[in-house]
RNA sequence: GACCCGUUAGCUCAGUCGGUAGAGCUCCUGCCUUUUAAGCAGGGAGUCCGGGGUUCGAGUCCCCGACGGGUCACCA
C-alpha cells in the first residue's frame, strides 16, 4: 500500500484508532431496508413542519462530508442514487459523535434514523445510529470534475463509475438493453443457448483468432471468432429458432468501433430467409428504441437517428453507385474495380477478385457515411462463403447489412444448406488463403457432416451489442460501452511481460 | 504498424525566455447544531511518466523508451 501517502496515512491512523476504541471498521452485514431513490420518490411529499418523518435505514457510500462541529451533514451514495444525511451529537450521543470525526469521504455507512426536510428543502435521515460498514483508505477523486483522465476511468473503472454518474447510467442502460433483446426473442420463441468459445476451429466469420493449448490433451484451440457453425449444427438438430448472447474474439486492432473481445447478438430461425430478417431487424430496434428511449428516435453523436420501419435497402452496388458515385460500368470488371479502388486510394491486392473489390470500397467510401438505418443487400458471393447464393446471379448472395451512425451493427443472410456447395466454397477459400489472403475462411469438415445430415432453409444474423449500446447510449467510442475495456499492463515491460510459459 | 497529441500533488489543471515547482479541491489543526462547491483562520502535501544528452543550471531544449488518446492502416 501507498503509506508515503499523507492522505492514506491519515486514513489508516484513523482506522487505527477505530479499532482501539473497540469499532469493526469491516463487519460482516448490514441489514439495509431503504433505498435512496425510493425515499425520495416516495416521501416527495414530506413537509419541512413534519417534525418527526418516518423511520428509515439506509446504507451506502459516503460522498460528501460538511462538518459545523457538533453536528454534520453528509451524502450517502447507494446503488440507486444519493440521500443527505444528518448527524447531531445530541442525537447520536458524545461518544458515537467522536466517531464519526473518523469518517472519510469513500467510507461505507449504514444509518439508522428518520427522515425530515432540511430549511433548504433537501429530503434528509437524521442518524439515531450509524455503524461502519467499511473504512476506505485512498481518497476518492475530487468532487467538482469528478475523474476524467480516460486511461484511470477504463483501467480502475469502479472509480469511473463511483465519481461519474453518467458512466453507471451508460452501463445499467446497456444491461437493459440485453434483457430487452432476451424479451424480445424469448417472446418470439427463440431458445437460447450456449456454444464453444473454444474451438478446434474458429470459423463462421473472416477474421485472425486467438490461439490457446489445452494441456491434457495437447491441443491446439483457438477462441471463437464467431458462434455461428455452431448455432446452424443446432438447426440441423432441430432447435428451429436459437439465439446467443455472445463474447467473441478477434485478433485485430482497436479502435473506436473495435474490441477484441466484443459481445454479439447471433439467432438463426428455420424456413426464414434473409428478406424475413430485415423484418425481425426492425422490430427488434425499433421495439428498443422504444422500451429504451420511449420513441422511434434517438439523438447519436448530433444526429438524430430514426428507427421507425421500413428501412431504405440498397445493394451493394447501388450503393457504390449512388452513394459513392461511381461509375457502374466501370465497377463491372474486375480491371474496372480495381482501377477504381486505386483512383479512392483503396488498397487492393493481386490475389482479389472483383467482389472482394467492391467490398473494400464499399467499407471505405459508403459504410462510414450511412448514419441513419440502412440495409445494404446483395454482397458478392466471394466474400460470403456461408451465405447461400440469389437463384438469378451465383456470384451474389442473399445477405444483407444493417447500417446506423456510421457503423455496421448487424449483418445476416439466408443460409447456405447444401453440403456440395458449401464444400466447393470452403474449398474456393482456401485457394484464396494459398494466395496470401490470411482471413479466409478454413474448411471445417465436422460442419459439413453437420449439413450432410440435413439443415432446413434457415436465415442468421449476427448483431453487435457494443455498438448497438453505443447507439443507445450516444457513445463516441466502444471503449465507453465495455466495463474494462482491453489496454496494456500499466506497469509496461516491467517484470510482468515473458511470464507466458507458465502455461 | 505509421503519424499527431498528451503524461506536473490523491483529483482537476497552470507553469512565461532554460534560473528555488504553483493554484483550486482533497488532507490535517482550531472555531462552528439546518449545511450542500458550507464558512473563517492556520498548516501539510511532488519519482514534473522513465532513461540518456546539451547546459554553470532542464518540468521547460534534443534523443530513446513506456503508457494513453485521436487519425489512418488492419479488422466487419
Amino acid at each position: 500500500m501507498d503509506e508515503q501517502n499523507v492522505l492514506v496515512r491519515e486514513r489508516l491512523r484513523k482506522l487505527e484508532e477505530l479499532e482501539r476504541a473497540g469499532v469493526d471498521p469491516y463487519p460482516a452485514r448490514f441489514t439495509v431496508r431503504h433505498l435512496a431513490a425510493d425515499l425520495h420518490r416516495e416521501y416527495a411529499a414530506l413537509s419541512e413542519e413534519q417534525a418527526a418523518g418516518p423511520e428509515v435505514v439506509i446504507a451506502g457510500r459516503l460522498m460528501s462530508l460538511r462538518s459545523h462541529g457538533k453536528a454534520t451533514f453528509a451524502h450517502l451514495q447507494d446503488g440507486s442514487g444519493r440521500i443527505q444525511i444528518y448527524i447531531v451529537r445530541d442525537t447520536v450521543g458524545p461518544e458515537a459523535y467522536e466517531l464519526c470525526k473518523k469518517l472519510d469521504v469513500g467510507d461505507h455507512l449504514g444509518v439508522e434514523g428518520s427522515l425530515f426536510r432540511t430549511k433548504t428543502g433537501e429530503l434528509t435521515v437524521r442518524a439515531r445510529t450509524f455503524q461502519f460498514l467499511s473504512k476506505s483508505l485512498r481518497p476518492l477523486p475530487e468532487k467538482w470534475h469528478g475523474l476524467t483522465d480516460v486511461e484511470t476511468r477504463f483501467r480502475q473503472r469502479y472509480l469511473d463509475l463511483i465519481a461519474n454518474r453518467p458512466v453507471a447510467d451508460t452501463f445499467r442502460k446497456r444491461s437493459r438493453l440485453i434483457a430487452e433483446i432476451r424479451r424480445f426473442f424469448d417472446e418470439r420463441g427463440f431458445l437460447e443457448v450456449e456454444t464453444p468459445m473454444m474451438q478446434a476451429m474458429a470459423g463462421g466469420a473472416m477474421a485472425r483468432p486467438f490461439i490457446t493449448h489445452h494441456n491434457a490433451l495437447d491441443l491446439t484451440l483457438y477462441l471463437r471468432i464467431a458462434p455461428e457453425l455452431y448455432l446452424k449444427r443446432l438447426i440441423v438438430g432441430g432447435f428451429d429458432r436459437v439465439y446467443e448472447i455472445n463474447r467473441s474474439f478477434r485478433n485485430e486492432g482497436v479502435s473506436t468501433q473495435h474490441n477484441p473481445e466484443f459481445t454479439m447478438l447471433e439467432f438463426y430461425q428455420a424456413y426464414a430467409d434473409y428478406h424475413d430478417l430485415m423484418t425481425v431487424t426492425e422490430e427488434l430496434l425499433s421495439h428498443l428504441a422504444q422500451a429504451m428511449m420511449g420513441g422511434q428516435e434517438i439523438p447519436y453523436q448530433g444526429q438524430r437517428l430514426s428507427f421507425a420501419p421500413p428501412w431504405p435497402r440498397l445493394t451493394l452496388e447501388e450503393a457504390l453507385v449512388k452513394l459513392a458515385r461511381l461509375d457502374a460500368e466501370t465497377l463491372s470488371t474486375e480491371a474496372g474495380a480495381r482501377e477504381t479502388a486505386r483512383r479512392h486510394g483503396v488498397i487492393s491486392v493481386p490475389g482479389w477478385g472483383r467482389g472482394k473489390i467492391l467490398g473494400e470500397l464499399f467499407d471505405a467510401l459508403v459504410g462510414p457515411t450511412l448514419h441513419q438505418p440502412t440495409f445494404i443487400i446483395d454482397f458478392p458471393t466471394e466474400l460470403s462463403p456461408l451465405a447461400k447464393a440469389k437463384a438469378a446471379d451465383a456470384a451474389v448472395v442473399q445477405r444483407f447489412e444493417l447500417y446506423a451512425g456510421g457503423m455496421e451493427i448487424a449483418n445476416a443472410y439466408s443460409e447456405l444448406n447444401d453440403p456440395r456447395e458449401q464444400r466447393a466454397r470452403f474449398l474456393e477459400q482456401l485457394g484464396r488463403r494459398d494466395q496470401g489472403d490470411l482471413e479466409t475462411h478454413g474448411l471445417d469438415e465436422d460442419y459439413l457432416l453437420a449439413m450432410e445430415y440435413g439443415m432446413p432453409p434457415a436465415a442468421g444474423e449476427g448483431i453487435g451489442i457494443d455498438r448497438l449500446a453505443m447507439l443507445f447510449t450516444d457513445s463516441p467510442s466502444i471503449r465507453e460501452v465495455i466495463l474494462f475495456p482491453l489496454m496494456r499492463p500499466a506497469q509496461g515491460a516491467q517484470g510482468e511481460r515473458g511470464t507466458a510459459d507458465a502455461v
